[in-house]
Formats: structure tokens, C-alpha cells, sequence
RNA sequence: GCGAAUAUAGCUCAGUAGGGUAGAGCAAUCGACUGAUAAUCGAUGGGUCGUGGGUUCGAUUCCCACUAUACGCCCCA
């Protein structure tokens, strides 16, 4: 028997079919860094004049190996980048890290001691940057392994000099527009820190607490009795009292105040004998009444009077154990969850005490130091430490016959995130950003509302948290960050008048020797004979504030984009409405009156398989450094592509194994395109849309469409869309179509022949788009699809734009006509194929080239499917196909209807010629030929002839 | 407790501006091919659209409540 296998134009490319991503990633890296990839982007878009994109790096925090999230995030603002670039934009993409902070110190501290104690200050800072650079270029490297292109060798760091004194000069900015003020406020205060927290430094757990019930005495009975209505004429006999109950019994020493509800109703109850004490009047909110009176054991009360909340305003009591006269006071926060309904108030130690004390002028009133013990001076307690004291109290209250009532109680409380200490509230010193008193919040709000939010219900979340935010308390009392420069008069508590200047001077200095260059120095180098009567500031500021000026620093001092806002885009998770979205549009207000960003894109959090969030205790995080270990980064880079990423992103062992699986398919495709143009010069062979056959022409079309509609997707970063069609583009249009019908023309028809050079200039049109389609997601392999494939060309595919599909029809009407007429013939493929299939069950055929086939129809379809003539069965991949009018369809021809609501019979049958050896079709003149007994007529003419014309499939 | 969000086949996603047997690809099952071969092709099964109410002739789509999950906040005096 002959062989002509070698007479074949079989498929070739060196393109491997395996990936084998984790060794062959790290290659294209090296090249990439090599040829400097990032700056060739850079020079070309210079070259050409590019409009700018400008996508602004969140900092991420320089400490620890990058997790799941560092590398969505990462990945995505990459996949943005990269498109944009294709996209004809000049997109640069300036990575920065967070590098001051708590975490930082603390690590160091465990190291290397406390600051000021085992370690100078100044060298303690210095270990902070040391340990801050080496976290950075730990993550550094895990980031460009994933694939991120980036300016990596001249990052953004919140510690480089320059930096520091950007965050100082913008603080600056911020105290001359007239935004700073200086304020003593309880804030969240470690005791083992000895330092304010901020809100995110806060996590709440359960603690075990003393939960006590405190007469506060009324002085004068006449006073109350004349506010209430008696009940039956009697007032009742004994000391009256109103009862309040608190959790934190240490916070007694500063009470201020006694908070009712205005609207609840009071009563005044006859109780003789609550514990040991003598016969008494209490006060207790009636809803709470039977509670509290449950709670006391007491079951022979008597409500004497009633009174409204609102009545008791102002209204003297005493302290329990001071000689202290304090006022009852109406409060909305007051409610009858718990206690009495009666608010023990101390401005210096809560929130909203604060809030309400202010409204009546309470003293702000702070016995507690740095460490919280009580001050020098606080009588009773001096010294004592404020959860030790609580039982000092309990003594004292026990001692004056103040307590009614004592108990324990389990409720979740504040503590330090790094410590896990519970925190106290504790009026101090601070410098706030003031939300009013330059209309910051007012302004914020309306820069939300010009800015773009996706998804859009971020505008309405950042509203709620702006319109309710405190202001912004941005001195923390620490070692590692930048510091606050300024000098206040210690008598007024005025800020020293040359202050600008010196900010300016200060900012100059740490931009030579980095922020030591203020905490080193002596008052007097600034501020001269005045050091004596001005204190200088040692507090630094919060992080928050440092990335939160990263706009003014690197997109305005640094890269010179002085027109807000700055930045087209940014891109965090959701978490960041509270952080860095608001720090930076509040810092950049402040400064400019404009926000920095005019788009803000977020992402949501990766969580297992059961929608629970990742955690190491759980055991169910999946480390980004493993899976690029096995699979490869283009294999998470597709999985963040795949997920839509505005809700919960989810992960498993099974979704990672299906993303590897869409993978392979895609990459299997690009293959066998780049394999069939083996031998395909484009610059010689590749041909004119008029000289092509009509279904390369719908390939190219369809190809054309689908590009239209990538393009569009990554404009509106909708990149699970784009997975989708890219994927479903391999698997239907390709896979079970186009590539499946064009084998036999690949193979069989002569290699320069009109045919086949059609289908390759088909194909070439198709991987050029492909492989830029792919390039912002799957960056290695679509580089790696570069090299294999013909033409000249640069050196890599990110250097490109999308690619420009030729069109193949003169309008569109002829366009959309085609693709019509394919669409129907593919429904009409599809009955045939339910045909085949029976057959095949049937054990007659194996192959469909085994069978004939015989479509009967009406004149439409008959009409429709004659176009293709005598190559319909190669449409069908079959031997044989006719079309009959269905005047009368045999028995054994089964019945389908059409979308377009024409009927058919479909006939399928086992062709009884036989099979040419070369082309596998059966065939009447097999062998009809003595010089190639096994071979069709057409096989032959291309072997030795003239070749056979093709002009549709 | 509050706010905004999500909930459609085993997986990833469409869809329904109220309506007729809810789609795609993957996976699964069965089969074919052995000229994309650790590939490819074909066929098949699979969802009471989170739960419960309501509006309506009719709801997966509108309204309400609930549940679950992740996010942010508040409070815990």
C-alpha cells in the first residue's frame, strides 16, 4: 500500500502543547527584564504621542509574603494597565508601598528592643527602614513573578526621603487651607502601646467585665418632686437616687454628668431595702423597672412618681464617692437595651459622653496616664491601674453604700489588634483634620458625587461613611513615621506664626536626611530664641495619612500631573471606601478642592469554597507563591479574569482545576492555529479577502466582531465576560466549527493552492487578534504564541495594539448576510449531526466521513444550502451530502425544525464506496485509477494536477 | 444593632426593563476518532433561578420579611 501521508499538509508548530508555565514563566521574565520590556512600553508611547492613563497604585503594606488578595488586587490593576496600553493609551504604572506603621515597629521591637530603652530612637527608626526595605523587596519579587509589569526599580516607597518630606509639605498645605486643629478628644488608647490606636487598630472581642448598678444622690428632693407627677399624693420616704450602670467602673473618678433619655418615661420607686440599705428612693426608667428590680432581688417596690426624661434636665446629683455635683443631662444615645436608663457620663473616657458633654459643657476631664495608671493627685486612686482600680471602686462604692448592685458580664470590648488588650477610651492632645471647620466634609461629598464609582452602589456606601465621619485625629504618639513639624506657644496653645516657613525648612531637611532630621534636632535650629516658650511636637502622623497624600507626592511632585484629579482610576477592595479612598479624596480636598481620583474601581475579598473568609487558623488559604509553584501564574492571572471580582471572589481546588482546564483549551486552540500556518509567509502568501473563500471570510468576520466586543469588555473591566468569550470563542465557533471543517482543506488541497493559502490568511488574521486578546491576562503565554508565530515582529506582543482585522465584505449588510447564512447552515449541521450520532450508536459508522448524508427541505433551505454546492460535505464533515426539495421525504429521514421555523428531514446512511486511503473520504471513483488504485479523483488531481478548486468551505 | 452588597445547573458566568418548555462553556455520562493525540469531535443527562410571604391573569424578574456569606460601621455606658 502507498503511503501519501507525506503528500499531506499536516499541522507543525514547535509551540509546546504543555505549558509547563512554572518553568517556562520564569524564562520570559528573565528576557522581559532583560530587554528593560516595561521601559521599551514607556519609550514607545513617548514616541507616538499617547494619551495618558493613569491608574494609581494603592500601597500595599510592607510586611509579610503577599497573600491571595495582594495578588487579585495586583493582577487586576495589570490586567488594566496592559489593555489600556493595547488600547493606543500611555498607561505607566508606578508600584508603592506603605512602609511606616505600628506592624513594623513592633516586629522591630521584638528584635531589637524598645525604642528609647534597649535603642536609641533614632536607630530604631533606622531598623524600621531596614526591615521595611527587605519586606518590600521580598514582595517585590512575588509581584513580578505573577507577571506584573511595572516601574519596580523606582517604586513609590512612603520612606524614602523624598517621600517624607512630600507627606510633610502636604501637611502643610492642609494647616494653611486652614483645615488642622488641635483638640484633646478620647481616642482609642492601648495602655501596653502607650499610644492612641486608629479605628482600624481596633477589633472588638469578648471580655469579661464588672457590670455594676450606682446611687447617684438627688440633692435637693423638692427640686425633683416638683417635676414629677406623684402617683397618689405620698412621695415616698429615704434618700432618692438615680441608679446608673456601667461596665467600666474605673471611669467613675472622671463622671461628669448623668445622661436620661428625653422621651423615656422616668419612675421614682419606693424600695425598702435593696440589700442592706435603708428604705429608699430610686430612679429607674419604667420600661426597665421589672428588669432591674428582678435583677436586685427586690420584690416589694412601689412606684411613688413619674417623670419624663426630659424633666429631669439639668437637675443636681451627687457623685458617689467625690464631693462632686453633677448635672443630669438628656442624651439620645441613652437606650433600655441594658442598665437602668440612666448613662453614667464621663467625657474623657467615651465617645459619645464626649459628644453629649459638649453640648453641656462638661469638663473633659482625663485622671488617667499614658499607661493607665491614675494620675498624681487623683484622690482614692493614685497610681492604681485602671482595671485593677475597678475593685478599688467597687470598695469605695461598697465603703459610701453607693452600690446596689454588682455582677459579672461577658460582652465584646475594644481591644488592641496587635497587643489584644482590651483598650480604654482616654482624652488626650490630638491634631485632627477638622471636617467642618473649613467645609471639608461638605466638599468631600461633592466630589463623590462627580466621581465615577464601580460598581455604582460604592457612592452611596462612601457618602454614608463621609457624611458620619468624626474628624480626623492624624498624630499618633510613636517612633516610625513622619512627623508633625510644629511648635506650639505653651502658654496660648497657638501654633508658632512662622509655621509655614518652618514646615517648608523641616520638609527640605528630611528630604536630605529623612524624618530623624526633625526628632535629632534642638527647637532653637528652627524657631531660634522662641524655643523657650514653644514646645515642639514629637507625635507622628497616622499611616493613613501617609498613603493618603501618595497623589500629591507621586502623581503631582513626582510625575508633574498638577490638574486634578490625578488619577483615572483606582483600583482596591471594597475595604477601602473606609481607608484609602477617603484618606486621599479628604487629603487631596483639602489641599486642591478636587478629589485625585475621577474613577474608583473595587474588588472584593477571595473566600473558600463555602464562601467563608481565608484564614490560617481555618486552614483554607490558598497562597499565590504554591499556586504559580504548580500551575503557573497565567493560571491565577486567568482565574482573576474568570471571576467576577465585584462580589465575592472564590477559590478551590476545583474552581483552580477548571480554570486550568479553560487553560488548556485556549492554549490548545492558539496551537493549532499556529500549526496550520506552518508554511504561511504572511508578507507572500497571505491573500485579499476577494480571492477567499467564503467561510474564512465568515471566520475572519466572526473573529472581527468578537474583537469588537473584547475591546469594549476591557474598557468596562468586565474581564469574566471576556473569559468567557474568549473561551467560548475556542470551544464553539473554532473547536466544533470552523477548525473541525477546515482540516480537510488544510491537509489535502495542494500547499500554495488558492484554498488553502485562504484558510491560513484566515487563520494568521485570527491568532494576531487572539494573541493580543489574551496578552493583558495571560501575559506568558500570549508572549510565548509571539515567538511561534510568522511574520516579522517585534519582540513582544505588549508592544503591540490591537491587532486590525481586515474587513471581508464591502458593507455590512453583506457582513451580517453571511453570518446569517453560516448560522443557518450550522443549525442545519447540528440536525445532521443528532443524524450521525444515531448512526453511530447504531454501530454502523464510526467516523462521519463514513456516512452520506441527504437533507430534504424546502426551496429555501434547498436554495440556502445549494449556495456551497458540491462542498456542503465538507460543511457537514462527511463523505457525501445532497439536498432534495422535500416533495417526499423517505421513511427513515427524521424531522427537525429550524429557529427560522423551516422544516427538514435529515437521511443519514453508511456510504458504501470506499474509503480513499488519503483523503479518508468514500468516494465513487476510488480506484478507478490503476496509478493510484486507492485514491478519489480529487486526491489525485492534487497530488499530480492542477489541484481542486475550493470557493466556500 | 446599622449600612451598602451578594445569593441562577457540580464549577465559572449570561439572562429576564413581569409573560410562554431559564441559556453558554466547563465538568459529568456515553460514544467516535487516532492526520490538534496527556489532544480533538459528537451526543446525553443536569436548575421548583437562597427561603417564606405579597402585588399580578401571570414573578426567577417588582415589593416586603427572613436566612447565609463577605465588607464597612456603631454599640456594648
Amino acid at each position: 500500500m502507498a503511503d501519501y501521508k507525506d503528500t499531506l499538509n499536516l499541522p507543525k508548530t514547535d509551540f509546546p502543547m504543555k505549558g509547563n508555565l512554572a518553568q517556562r514563566e520564569p524564562v520570559f521574565l528573565k528576557n522581559w527584564y532583560e530587554i528593560d520590556l516595561y521601559g521599551k512600553i514607556r519609550e514607545l508611547c513617548k514616541e507616538q504621542n499617547r494619551p495618558p492613563f493613569i491608574l494609581h497604585d494603592g500601597p500595599p503594606y510592607a510586611n509579610g509574603d503577599i497573600h491571595i488578595g495582594h495578588a487579585v488586587n495586583k493582577v487586576l490593576k495589570d490586567i488594566i494597565v496592559k489593555s489600556k496600553t493595547l488600547s493606543g493609551f500611555d498607561a505607566p504604572y508606578i508600584p508603592g508601598w506603605d512602609c511606616h506603621g505600628l506592624p513594623i515597629e513592633l516586629m522591630v521591637e521584638k528584635k531589637k528592643g524598645k525604642a528609647g530603652v534597649k535603642i536609641s530612637h533614632s536607630e530604631f527608626r533606622d531598623a524600621c527602614r531596614e526591615y521595611a526595605a527587605k519586606q518590600v523587596d521580598g514582595q517585590r519579587e512575588d509581584f513580578k513573578r505573577l507577571g506584573i509589569l511595572a516601574e519596580w526599580e523606582k517604586p513609590y516607597l512612603t520612606m524614602d526621603y523624598k517621600f517624607e518630606a512630600g507627606i510633610v509639605r502636604s501637611l502643610g498645605k492642609i494647616i494653611k487651607n486652614g483645615h488642622l486643629h488641635k483638640g484633646s478628644k478620647p481616642v482609642h488608647w492601648c495602655v501596653d502601646c502607650g499610644s492612641s490606636l486608629a479605628e482600624a487598630e481596633v477589633e472588638y472581642e469578648d471580655k469579661t467585665s464588672p457590670a455594676i448598678d450606682v446611687r447617684f444622690e438627688v440633692l435637693n428632693e423638692a427640686a425633683l418632686m416638683s417635676r414629677c407627677s406623684s402617683v397618689d399624693g405620698a412621695s415616698g420616704e429615704g434618700p432618692v437616687s438615680i441608679v446608673i450602670w456601667t461596665t467600666t467602673p474605673w471611669t467613675l473618678p472622671a463622671n461628669q454628668a448623668v445622661a436620661v433619655h428625653p422621651e423615656l418615661e422616668y419612675a421614682v420607686v419606693q424600695c425598702d431595702g435593696v440589700g442592706a440599705h435603708v428604705a429608699e428612693r430610686l430612679i429607674i426608667a419604667q420600661d426597665m423597672l421589672s428588669d432591674v428590680m428582678a435583677r436586685y432581688d427586690v420584690t416589694d417596690y412601689r412606684v411613688v412618681a413619674y417623670c419624663k426624661g426630659a424633666d429631669l434636665d439639668e437637675l443636681k446629683v451627687m457623685h458617689p464617692f467625690y464631693d462632686r455635683e453633677v448635672p443630669i443631662i438628656l442624651g439620645e444615645h441613652v437606650t433600655t437595651d441594658a442598665g437602668t436608663g440612666a448613662v453614667h457620663t464621663a467625657p474623657g473616657h467615651g465617645q459619645e459622653d464626649y459628644i453629649v458633654g459638649q453640648k453641656y459643657h462638661l469638663k473633659v476631664d482625663n485622671p488617667v496616664d499614658t499607661n493607665g495608671k491614675f494620675l498624681e493627685g487623683t484622690p482614692l486612686f493614685e497610681g492604681q491601674h485602671v482595671f485593677k482600680a475597678n475593685d478599688s471602686v467597687l470598695e469605695v462604692l461598697k465603703a459610701k453604700s453607693k452600690l446596689v448592685h454588682e455582677e459579672k458580664i461577658q460582652h465584646s470590648y475594644p481591644h488592641c489588634w496587635r497587643h489584644k488588650s482590651p483598650i480604654i477610651f482616654r482624652a488626650t492632645p490630638q491634631w485632627f483634620i477638622s471636617m467642618e471647620q473649613n467645609n471639608l466634609r461638605k466638599d468631600c461629598i461633592a466630589a463623590i458625587k462627580e466621581t465615577k464609582w464601580m460598581p455604582n452602589w460604592g457612592e452611596a456606601r462612601i457618602i454614608g461613611m463621609v457624611e458620619n465621619s468624626p474628624d480626623w485625629c492624624i498624630s499618633r504618639q510613636r517612633s516610625w513615621g513622619v512627623p508633625i513639624p510644629l511648635f506650639v506657644n505653651k502658654k496660648t496653645g497657638k501654633l508658632h506664626p512662622d509655621s509655614d516657613a518652618i514646615v517648608d525648612k523641616v520638609a527640605s531637611d528630611i528630604e536630605a536626611k529623612g524624618v530623624n532630621a526633625w526628632f535629632e534636632s534642638e527647637a532653637a535650629a528652627y524657631i531660634g530664641d522662641d524655643a523657650e516658650q514653644y514646645e515642639k511636637t514629637m507625635d507622628i502622623l497616622d499611616v493613613w495619612f501617609d498613603s493618603g497624600v501618595s497623589h500629591n507626592v507621586v502623581l503631582n511632585e513626582r510625575e508633574g500631573l498638577s490638574e486634578y484629579p490625578a488619577a483615572d482610576l483606582y483600583l482596591e477592595g471594597s475595604d477601602q471606601h473606609r481607608g484609602w479612598f477617603q484618606s486621599s479624596l479628604k487629603t487631596s480636598i483639602a489641599m486642591y478642592g478636587k478629589p485625585s481620583y475621577k474613577s474608583v474601581l473595587t474588588h472584593g475579598f477571595t473566600v473558600d469554597a463555602k464562601g467563608q473568609k481565608m484564614s490560617k487558623s481555618k486552614g483554607n488559604v490558598v497562597a499565590p507563591q504554591k499556586l504559580i509553584k504548580n500551575l503557573g501564574a497565567d493560571i491565577l492571572r486567568l482565574w482573576v479574569a474568570s471571576t467576577d471580582y465585584s462580589g465575592e471572589m472564590t477559590v478551590s481546588d476545583e474552581i483552580v482545576k477548571r480554570t486550568a482546564d479553560a487553560y488548556r483549551r485556549i492554549r490548545n486552540t492558539a496551537r493549532f492555529l499556529l500549526s496550520n500556518l506552518n508554511g504561511f509567509d504572511p508578507a507572500k502568501d497571505m491573500l485579499d479577502a476577494d480571492q477567499m473563500l467564503s467561510l474564512d471570510k465568515w471566520a475572519v468576520e466572526t473573529t472581527r466582531q468578537l474583537q469588537n466586543k473584547v475591546v469594549e469588555t476591557y474598557g468596562s473591566y468586565e474581564f469574566h465576560q471576556i473569559y468567557q468569550q474568549i473561551h467560548n470563542f475556542c470551544a464553539g465557533e473554532m473547536g466544533s466549527f470552523y477548525l473541525d471543517i477546515i482540516k480537510d482543506r488544510q491537509y489535502t488541497t495542494q500547499e500554495d493552492s488558492i484554498a488553502r493559502r485562504s484558510c491560513q490568511t484566515a487563520i494568521y488574521h485570527i491568532i494576531e487578534a487572539m494573541v493580543r486578546w489574551l496578552a493583558p491576562i495571560c501575559s506568558f503565554t500570549a508572549d510565548e504564541l509571539w515567538r511561534f508565530m510568522p511574520g516579522k515582529r517585534n519582540e513582544s506582543v505588549l508592544l503591540n495594539t490591537w491587532y486590525e482585522l481586515p474587513t471581508m465584505y464591502s458593507d455590512d449588510k453583506a457582513a451580517e448576510q453571511s453570518l446569517t447564512f453560516w448560522s443557518q447552515v450550522t443549525e442545519v449541521r447540528e440536525s445532521v449531526n443528532k443524524e450521525l450520532e444515531a448512526l453511530r450508536v447504531a454501530g454502523e459508522i464510526g467516523s462521519g466521513l463514513a456516512a452520506k448524508v441527504e437533507v430534504y427541505c424546502g426551496r429555501e433551505i434547498l436554495d440556502l444550502l445549494s449556495t456551497l454546492e458540491n462542498e456542503l460535505r465538507f460543511v457537514f464533515i462527511t463523505s457525501e451530502a445532497q439536498v432534495y426539495l422535500a416533495g417526499e421525504p423517505p421513511a427513515e429521514a427524521q424531522h427537525y425544525t429550524l429557529s427560522s421555523n423551516d422544516e427538514i428531514w435529515v437521511a443519514v446512511s453508511a456510504s458504501e464506496h470506499e474509503k480513499c486511503t488519503r483523503c479518508w473520504h468514500h468516494r465513487e471513483d476510488v480506484g478507478k485509477d490503476d496509478k493510484h488504485p486507492e485514491l478519489c479523483g480529487r486526491c489525485i488531481d492534487n497530488i499530480e494536477g492542477e489541484g481542486e478548486p475550493r470557493e466556500h468551505a
